[in-house]
DNA sequence: AAGGCGGGGTT
DNA sequence: AACCCAGCCTT
């Protein structure tokens, strides 16, 4: 049998009821495709359900303000496709009243809309005819085609599009591009396939040749940097501490922190104090300090592991524009400062 | 073309 | 610990 009308039948056997699912609407599809870049989709699945409900049309979403939806983002990482979908909500709603670009290449104009989103939203909303090329693609056609392309590569997602169009039944394209990567996802996995109840253990040229576990090949390897950060976690005399907004480039952009100390390493309890005696001691007077966490918490981010330690500093009088615990609550924060908050604040 | 950008699951 | 996840943007 032709490879899609294997692949679809198994589709239709094995997908997921998915809430994006069950809808050509671009709005849904459009949130759902941004939230699902480089994320899982049970991670993402709660996030979609308080994204629609708390924003049900695009005009929702343009009408909140950037740290609404960033703290209903908090949690979910790459926090600037949350800035991303806001300005592009804003853009849909008005300036274009409302009504989604109704071309591939018109969505691929779009901020934070790139190839596979684009193609995504073109197949599922209107049934344009083109490929989705995301990480299933890559590991499925390289294996079932035995092929050795560095998916690292720039050059290798044009080789794996121009083969997903071939393949492609261009009567259907909606469902092709849902199938290859539901089975990217569920059976062609990348550790440990169970290739003997795979559909296509007869036609897979990896498997034919034993290669599954080399395929798909990738080059790029990243390099993690460690980082040491010192929060300082004021408290005046009323129980009210401040925060600041990550206003740099870099990580964790418009989210909220603690008073933040970056050191080389690990410093010791009487340097971590003298630090701050030297950058709060004119404005402070500060009564004592403790640690939260004896022992830094180590918060990995893809390339960066970020050795953490919460500091109490006690201050005498009252901080002016302190803000009080609830207050606290209402601000975005990366999810490590937001679990101290929760747990151990 | 290469590197930055989160957080969590799987092996 | 390494790798991956419905990638995109900037440099």
């Amino acid at each position: 049998m032709i490879f899609s009308n294997l692949l679809i039948q198994w589709y239709l056997q094995n997908k997921r009821d998915l809430p994006w699912r069950n809808t050509t609407n671009p709005y849904p599809i459009w949130l759902s495709e941004i939230m699902l870049q480089q994320t899982r989709v049970a991670q993402g699945m709660p996030y979609f359900l308080s994204f629609t409900t708390a924003f049900p049309t695009v005009f929702d979403l343009a009408k909140a303000n950037e740290e609404q939806v960033l703290k209903l983002w908090q949690g979910l990482g790459y926090y600037s496709r949350a800035r991303n979908l806001h300005k592009t909500a804003q853009h849909i709603a008005f300036d274009l009243s409302g009504v989604f670009p109704g071309t591939y290449n018109d969505l691929l104009k779009l901020k934070g809309v790139g190839e596979y989103t684009a193609a995504a939203i073109a197949s599922f909303s209107y049934n344009e005819v083109v490929p989705v090329v995301d990480g299933n693609v890559f590991r499925v056609l390289s294996r079932y085609f035995d092929m050795d392309t560095d998916i690292a590569q720039a050059s290798a997602k044009k080789k794996f599009a121009a083969l997903a169009f071939e393949l492609m039944p261009k009567d259907n394209p909606a469902t092709f591009n849902q199938a290859i990567m539901e089975f990217g996802a569920l059976q062609c996995v990348p550790k440990s396939p169970n290739c003997g109840i795979c559909v296509f253990n007869e036609s897979c040229a990896a498997l034919q040749k034993n290669k599954v576990d080399q395929l798909p090949v990738k080059s790029k390897k990243l390099k993690v940097r460690n980082r040491y950060f010192n929060y300082l976690v004021l408290e005046d005399e009323t129980g009210n501490t401040i925060i600041q907004k990550r206003t740099d480039k870099g990580i964790w952009h418009n989210l909220y922190e603690f008073p933040l100390i970056e050191t080389d390493a690990t410093e010791d309890f009487d340097s971590v104090v003298a630090m701050v005696q030297k950058d709060f001691g004119n404005q402070y007077e500060i009564i004592s300090m403790l640690e939260y966490n004896e022992k830094s918490i180590i918060h990995k981010l893809s390339h960066q592991h970020l050795h953490i330690k919460f500091w109490k500093v006690s201050v005498k009088g009252t901080i002016e524009n302190g803000i009080d615990g609830e207050t606290l609550k209402t601000f975005p924060f990366p999810i490590v400062i937001h679990n101290f908050i929760e747990k151990d604040l």
